[in-house]
DNA sequence: TTGGGTGCAAATCTTTTGCAGGTGT
DNA sequence: ACACCTGCAAAAGATTTGCACCCAA
């Protein structure tokens, strides 16, 4: 099997996801590594994000809209998507997801390793914009 | 504002997915209008699936592997999807989103219009799958 | 030494969009 | 007639991949 090696450009990805609480693209974490490494490219960053989530270090988020975002935070949580702007909000509820995995599985054929629950509307941000751009 | 106006690929396009129950994607859906209407174009069929999907009569399931997938099934429901093979099952869980999503409002200061859990994992079929490959 | 990793660019896949002509209402 | 819609093709956006060179172990 493939041996993981270490690299610079791998840990400052890393690090650069791990110390971020925004839910970053692949290309905002492009962007921000650029700026150790000029040179790196984002096919770089791209097969890195894979690495690491495979690894379980980090984890992936689809939301539907536009390029999927990344979460240092392997704590369980859940998030919620702006339909409006993309951006990913983490959530503070009280949702046992490892409870509802469990409870899911006893109604299910396949095997279930993982579930996430997301939050669609409106941000706060995104409403006090549109709330000013009616008082016009 | 837009009126909607009546076509024959659009109700084709609706028929289809509220006909069949495998969560088809955009080209599946275009695969299986084209046997009726043989020049429809696959650009047709994603703006309809966007109209039938704002107007809420049919459901955007975005699974994080490759295409869209779309839901002719308005009841509330939860889906399970392969990392295997991308297909999209159905659950049947008690989950209750409504009161998922009053609770999640509670602690968050954006609005919230909904709210999707997705199971991920490896489906029936392709556990069997890898299982008869380990024989060999 | 050698197998994984990188940078670069091209390719792939999915979805959107501009435009000219067609069609419900 | 007037919008809305369609087919077609090109464009756009996100991600993957082939390849030659590089470097950690």
């Amino acid at each position: 099997m493939a041996t993981l090696k270490y690299t610079r450009q791998r840990e400052a990805i890393l690090e650069n996801i791990k110390h971020r609480t925004d839910h970053p693209t692949a290309d905002d974490v492009y962007q921000d590594v650029s700026k150790i490494f000029p040179n790196i490219s984002l096919g770089t960053v791209y097969r890195n994000l894979s690495v690491l989530t495979d690894l379980g270090v980090i984890r992936r988020l689809s939301t539907g809209i536009g390029a999927d975002h990344y979460d240092g935070n392997m704590i369980p949580h859940n998030h919620f998507i702006c339909q409006k702007c993309g951006r990913v909000y983490d959530m503070e509820d009280d949702l046992d997801v490892t409870e509802i995995q469990k409870r899911a599985s006893r109604h299910f054929k396949g095997q279930i390793t993982g579930c996430s629950i997301n939050f669609y509307g409106t941000c706060e941000s995104c409403l006090e914009k549109s709330q000013s751009r009616n008082r016009n």
